[in-house]
DNA sequence: GTGCTACTTGAAGTTAACTTCAAGTCAAGA
DNA sequence: TCTTGACTTGAAGTTAACTTCAAGTAGCAC
């Protein structure tokens, strides 16, 4: 059943999903992924988890954060690997997190290039100041929003 | 000529502008901004740094880091605080980029699209996978990507 | 002049997503 | 058997953009 050609070390594992192995140990640890062990103590990775890895590759290109797939992958059945219908529904929902940025940013252009020659950045009433789409603020820590102030200049 | 009229402590800057004090103190640190002493040493803002300080931050909700904005900022004529036409160049300059990014995304969605449902996330030949468009890649260290390798499964 | 808030500094802490390091073990070819 | 490269661990380092802390000073109302 558990044929030695369904297990990869991780160095191979690494290898063909384009990481590195720290980073794979790192995932581990994190509970992203999961390997067994051989009788020497060295990890080995079931063919089955390079898709995982994919799929949190391309979550993050997607630019969802580490804990958010882990979300996402945890509300798999029985926390399995994603098969093709899981990640199928997975892409679906990211979509539209990408639609929702993408909106987001056309906003945020849409008032830049508005304001563009306004010259006003005008703390109580510029629309591009007083933006919500701050949503290029990531990162920790917690983020104002401006409150109502008088004008510059 | 300097009326006292026109400086700010770092407490009113900071109000005005929607950020901490710590932020300003920091921005100063970082050359970003500049302040005054008054007799007890504690720092006195002029008003136009009220604008610099706006720039600063709708271009870091634009995305750009604080050391693009610096030097975006650094190559103004003898540094001087963006006037209105300025502002007009560097948010024409900001446009291109934010254009581009929405780009990004966009190609990122078709192929995102393209594979939904298609489920094979092959290392070899899927778009998404292979996608270069690993813009949200952010942060230190470097990103890799990937190689000629295997298909999976 | 008392008291309170706002201010000063440098240093250390925060967060995500890793990487790097040190010191040691395992696997496999010659 | 020897050597070399791949692997093990936990701890510490990295980066951006700040925040928090500690200990002390300034400004201002009463």
């Amino acid at each position: 059943m558990a044929r030695s050609a369904d297990y990869l070390t991780i160095g191979q594992a690494a290898n063909r999903c384009g990481v590195t192995t720290s980073t794979l140990r790192f995932y581990e640890q994190r509970g992203l992924i999961r390997s067994i062990r051989n009788a020497g103590n060295q990890r080995r990775y079931h063919r089955s988890t390079l898709r995982r890895i994919s799929v949190i590759r391309v979550a993050q290109g997607l630019g969802l954060t580490l804990a958010e797939i882990d979300d996402a992958l945890g509300r798999l059945p029985d926390g399995r690997t994603p098969t093709r219908r899981d990640w199928e529904r997975l892409s679906k929902m990211w979509r539209r997190r990408l639609d929702a940025r993408i909106a987001e940013l056309e906003r945020l252009r849409d008032k830049l290039t508005g304001c563009i020659g306004c010259g006003c950045l005008s703390l109580k009433s510029c629309a591009l100041y007083n933006s919500d789409d701050r949503a290029a603020a990531r990162g920790p820590g917690p983020r104002y929003l401006l409150e109502d102030s008088p004008e510059i200049e």
